[in-house]
DNA sequence: GTAGTTCGATTGTCCGGACATTTGCATTGA
DNA sequence: TCAATGCAAATGTCCGGACAATCGAACTAC
């Protein structure tokens, strides 16, 4: 197996960058089988006239990305996995598009209120002050699926209600030039009420997932609250968590 | 303020991971109030006696973490975070304990069976081929809480019914040299059947809260599947989730 | 044959330096 | 007054080298 590895010293991409991309693009193409080994660094390094940190930096992005594992005295391997994409902070609205499901938003309120405790410690702000909120109902295939209920911090972006039932609050928050990098999310369940079960199409008592959610962008502020609550038969999270040492 | 720091070459840390854990000491501490400034890079290693590389090092793993932010022209911030300790991987057996719940596990079932199609692709082994089979009951202050169904594949540890009772799951997978890498999980809802309902000292139709995971060890390998049903009365999922980039 | 030892291979850690890129601020100019 | 420019500061990228720690396998001794 001759490797076929090169970069572009021209480009203004890293040069770890450009390496770690061919290669998660080897493995992800079955170039590189689970379990083989990826050839020592310091012959590498010189087959691509890179130094040895920069090789290194390009195999740790994908050890950390969990696509590679590393061994003193051993080399570096493929890992031997079924996981290939670890699933990462999703937005529904983007789950449901790439699975094919077209999915509609209904707008139900948005507005602008004073923060209750609850919002308030979520998102950091003083109680009573404003904050936006908006609720919506989320179909696919013109069938409930979610029922959504968010807070935002005043100033943050403007929401327009076209606009969020055009695309999902994530992608609005994105294009506002926010970096989002963590959310904290519980999640549970319970049976419907009365007027849960009629928004989302169950009946009374029906299992409901749910879900709430504090997301914060690379700075650490809390830019979004949200309670959501699923129908199970139509919706289940799936992701995977990591150990961090 | 002036940050008490300092290194000790002698010891066989490494010099960058001693220094992280400072850091991060003082953050959790108090020491490293948030939004403040961390000091350049180069007079933080001249300070040290160290190079900037193991500086460097060091403040990346507390970014990798979301402790800290790096903004280039800027300087490293503290996050301006309430989540201080991302939830990670965990083990319902440890969230318990850590809770000062009492845990208490009752095992039902202990044997070894030939994988159906399902436990056979979620472990990569082969369909009908041995595995282990485990199932139990974990009660908190003598209360029924989690139903846990449990595979997995042959020689990779004993499982001793005693043991179980005193211990959790990861915990022995811990102790038998297994380092736990991640988990892919799938988090849902339903209605108790008559059998789980009575298990959990539910209702039948109650709601309950399940969960499937598949756990891989650093080699990629598949260590656990499982199949869990909680009462959501008792239990909820708290993690939280990064942005990968 | 088996257990212990040695040794080569490979990654882990660390150094000191160089230049590029981005940011924020002060200065300058219209 | 306001916008454009320039400058300093900080992180980002990259280099080439050095030594340590660990693993696996071959080898040796019993």
């Amino acid at each position: 197996m001759e490797l076929e590895l090169s970069v572009d010293r021209s480009s203004p991409v890293p040069l770890y960058f450009q390496l770690s991309q061919q290669l998660e693009a080897a493995i992800e193409h079955g170039a590189l089988t689970p379990g083989s080994l990826l050839g020592n660094e310091i012959e590498l390094a010189a087959r691509l006239g890179l130094s040895r940190p920069t090789v290194r930096q390009a195999i740790q992005s994908l050890v950390d990305k969990g696509l590679l594992v590393r061994r003193r005295g051993v080399g570096t391997q493929v890992v031997h996995s079924q996981v290939k994409r670890p699933l990462e902070l999703s937005s529904l609205y983007d789950d449901l598009e790439s699975a094919g499901q077209r999915p509609a938003t209904k707008v139900i309120v948005n507005t602008v209120v004073p923060a209750s405790a609850e919002v308030a410690a979520a998102l950091g702000v003083a109680e009573d002050s404003d904050v936006h909120r908006i609720e919506r109902l989320r179909l696919a295939h013109g069938e409930p699926m979610a029922y959504l209920c968010n807070f935002l911090p005043p100033a943050l972006l403007d929401l327009d209600t076209a606009q969020l039932e055009a695309t999902g609050l994530y992608r609005l928050m994105r294009a506002a030039g926010i970096t989002l990098h963590s959310a904290r999310q519980t999640i549970g369940a319970r049976a419907a009420t009365a007027t849960e079960a009629e928004r989302l199409a169950e009946e009374e008592g029906a299992p409901l997932l749910t879900m709430q959610r504090v997301t914060f962008d690379d700075t650490g502020r809390a830019v979004e609250y949200g309670t959501h609550m699923y129908r199970p038969s139509r919706y289940s999270f799936e992701f995977q968590l990591l150990v961090r040492s």
